[in-house]
DNA sequence: CGAATTTCATAAGGCACCCTTACTATCTTT
DNA sequence: AAAGATAGTAAGGGTGCCTTATGAAATTCG
């Protein structure tokens, strides 16, 4: 058997990049879990993610919520379930379709919310120590485009924007 | 409603980030998974990736091989029996510390070594796709930067830093 | 109009990732 | 030789996210 691993070197650093994007994620969660928790708040990553998404998109409907997300339906419907417990946010009836619910923050989520954001920002102003401004945008428009990408590998996106199903 | 937001403005672009990064994790897992799964590897991305790594470090020990993973040793351990299962690595006595095991890998392990770079390769030109060959170096490196600066917030990481002196 | 289909939220259940704690066998130190 | 550190692992838990199925309401259509 004859194994190509000539072309090794070239695809490192591909892999790589594979590697660090989880690893990111991976310590970027365990970073946000460890302040969320010293900072006293109840919540779990997940759950305060979403409820920052909601402060931005207060009173929608819980698909668009998920599909700000970029969860399913179902995944946001579980967080949602925990943050009506605490009292942060309200499911309302739509008054346009009786099915929907509008998802509301309530008064006290304030305050709240006040602090998820400030553990974000002291997490990712560490997480981004040493780099430049301008490496900063390109970070995140790299990722952007990254996941736009990746996006379009679903196969159920085609639905939603590619006009192209030759699978 | 009728809050006024002036600062969001400014920590937007931040938090942000940490939506990229959880984000391109979890559609980077999901499209591993998928491809994975098209190709026959009966394998989930975590061991896939842990197979990976020992193809770099054949014939470490596990916590070597966890260090350079990023993960718990006991993380490992659970891969590693998947992998051993399948027949991919061997766990070998090691000569000069009982306690100790040296992972290597089987001759039947490059044909999925060779599949599972392969679909790597795949996804992340993929994902890649329209990213400059300097927006991709420096995408690259603002990663690895990200990852050391999380890494140096965790609290046990003071223990983490000193035993990796025989690279 | 009424039946079929679609859509919204959700109940139920499952897989994967990764961790902590605790234990055994083996080094290392004193 | 006794005490403590270290390699691997058994056990178990929390989180994230998914798929499938269900009930209710909306929409389409014969």
């Amino acid at each position: 058997m004859k194994f190509e691993d000539e072309a090794k070197g070239a695809e490192k650093h591909m892999d790589i990049l594979g590697s660090l994007i989880i690893d990111s994620a991976r310590l970027l969660r365990a970073a946000f879990e460890r302040r969320i928790a010293q900072a006293g708040l109840e919540l779990t990553p997940g759950e305060a993610l979403a409820l920052i998404n909601i402060a931005d998109l207060d009173g929608s409907r819980q698909l668009d919520i998920a599909a700000r997300m970029g969860v399913e339906p179902m995944t946001l419907c579980a967080y949602l379930d925990k943050l009506e417990t605490l009292g942060l946010v309200e499911r309302q009836q739509c008054s346009a379709d009786r099915r929907a619910k509008r998802i509301k923050l309530t008064e006290t989520s304030g305050e709240m919310i006040g602090s998820i954001r400030n553990e974000l920002n002291v997490i990712l102003t560490q997480a981004t120590e040493g780099l430049s401004e301008e490496n900063n945008r390109i970070l995140r428009e790299a990722l952007v485009l990254v996941n736009a990408n990746l996006q379009a590998t679903v196969p159920s996106a085609a639905l939603q924007t590619a006009p192209d199903e030759s699978r």
